[in-house]
RNA sequence: GGAAGGUUAGCCUAAUCGGUAAGGCACCGGUCUUGAAAACCGGCGGCUUCGGCCUUGUGGGUUCGAGUCCCACACCUUCCGCCA
């Protein structure tokens, strides 16, 4: 949520802001019903006090015994006033919440202009797709002949976009898990939690992914509760209406999740494999901070996930996302790809934002500075890593021509001492 | 799923027969003091077009007027049932 205050202030800037997203997004509508409702809400203030002073009087007379009939009889013409103005500034109000709730978040200076992830700036390149001796596989191929990953069955079972994990397969899965989770709470000083795997709509309003993106989203029937597309809806929603101690800033939390999207409106899109699945694993680093800190603390966040791919030994490059291809609630994000040599192209593995007060002013997430009045935080969060397409650039990255795959040293200690997978 | 009790500002707590939210703690500023504590004075939710308006879990209703009465819902606690 933007601070309606700079909008009215500044309309300029979020106009300016909206164009270089390439959003749609009407403000004059949204200008026009703020204009209306203070207009309307003065009126109704008006209609009010004299309100209050006629009870105030009524009371009065009622007190010392006399007859106050005829200021009740009066009152009527008023509470008519009041009812009619209240009707009508509850439904500006529904109609400027709406909109206020769809306005994105206003990219920051450093975030390049561009349309679409063509424009994504290349900020940095770690390590070099390797050079085969043979043609390379896809992890779909390898994962077959190894009998480690069961698409066919994951059909059978819940349908296209799911995958079915055997054996070393499921291994895998799970050492990365715990291997992220291990290098982010030992090394990088976050603290581990396990959140429910399902939030109300307050949480998911909360973090931007309602009102606008419920297509995105799996309901619960029956209930008001959403299966979490990432880690960072609930964990971001822990501190919804607290108001946090400066001293307890900045809060780093680490979370394995699994996640859970119905990818509306990619049809046809990264049909084969794992790539693109309705559930997938992922552990996910969020940050509160103090807002001077939030800059500073999102090069840091970027940096420990990079540090997962660093020593998986798999190479990767970092891009910043343009304008018109940011996260709705993202005032700025670095994307981090891996290089997958079954699709010859790097792939996104990891996505880190900074959202600013964006999502704090959503969720009302405060923080008290000594003796000053509560502020917002801001909030961060970035993957560390997508599990699952981990696991895929370990099998296509470390592939061997019989087949096999060689696990990397770091992992090692998560896999019992396996050093290779083999054919069964 | 059933039953009972509960929800008042950062925290704690009061409000009779319905009359317009009292007080304490913590915190901030001031007086006093070498400094601190204590004491005393003031402040201490949000909005404001500076006139005021709003705020007792949420949303309705009754009423001239609701923390208080009625209805629905949410959440918390305890008990019963079911359950890994």
């Amino acid at each position: 949520m933007i601070d309606i205050k700079l909008l009215r202030a500044e309309p300029d800037r979020i106009r300016r802001a909206l164009q270089r997203r390439h959003s749609a997004f009407d403000l004059d509508a949204l200008l026009e019903l703020d204009a209306k409702r203070r207009g309307v809400l003065y009126e109704l203030e008006q209609g009010r006090a004299e309100q209050n002073r006629a009870s105030a009087a009524i009371a009065q007379a009622k007190k010392s015994g006399g007859d106050a009939a005829e200021a009740i009889e009066a009152m009527r013409l008023v509470k008519e006033k009041i009812a009619r103005l209240e009707k009508e500034l509850s439904e500006i109000d529904e109609a400027l919440n709406q909109r206020m709730l769809t306005l994105p978040n206003i990219p920051d200076d450093s975030v390049p202009d561009g349309a679409s992830a063509e424009d994504n700036p290349v900020i940095r390149v770690w390590g070099e797709p390797r050079q085969f001796a043979f043609e390379p596989r896809d992890h779909v191929e390898i994962g077959r002949m190894l009998g480690i990953l069961d698409f066919d069955r994951a059909a059978k079972l819940s349908g296209a976009r799911f995958s079915l994990s055997v054996g070393a397969g499921a291994l895998l899965e799970r050492a990365l898990i715990n291997f992220m989770l291990d290098l982010h709470t030992r090394e990088h000083g976050y603290v581990e939690v396990l959140p429910p795997f399902m939030v109300n709509s307050d949480s998911m309003r909360g973090t931007g992914q309602l009102p606008k993106f419920a297509e995105d989203l799996f309901r619960v029937e029956g209930a008001d509760l959403w299966l979490i597309p990432t880690a960072e809806v609930p964990v971001t929603n822990i501190h919804r209406d607290e108001i946090l101690d400066a001293a307890q800033l900045p809060l780093y939390y680490a979370a394995y999740t699994p996640c859970f999207r119905s990818e509306a409106g990619s049809y046809g899109k990264d049909t084969r494999g794992m790539i693109r699945q309705h559930q997938f694993n992922k552990v996910e680093l969020v940050k509160f901070t103090a807002p001077e800190e939030s800059w500073n603390e999102l090069e840091k966040l970027t940096a420990n996930a990079e540090e997962v791919l660093r020593r998986l030994e798999l190479p990767y490059r970092v891009v910043a996302l343009c304008a018109g291809d940011l996260g709705f609630s993202a005032a700025k994000t670095y994307d981090l790809e891996v290089w997958l040599p079954g699709q010859n192209a790097y792939r996104e593995i990891s996505s880190c934002s900074n959202f600013t007060d964006f999502q704090a002013r959503r969720a009302s997430i405060r923080f008290r500075r000594e003796g000053g009045k509560p502020e917002f935080v801001h909030t961060l969060n970035g993957s560390g890593l997508a599990v699952g397409r981990t696991a895929v650039a370990i099998l296509e990255n470390c592939q061997n021509e019989d087949g096999s795959v060689t696990i990397p040293k770091a992992l090692r200690p998560y896999m019992n001492g396996l050093e290779r997978i083999a054919p069964r």
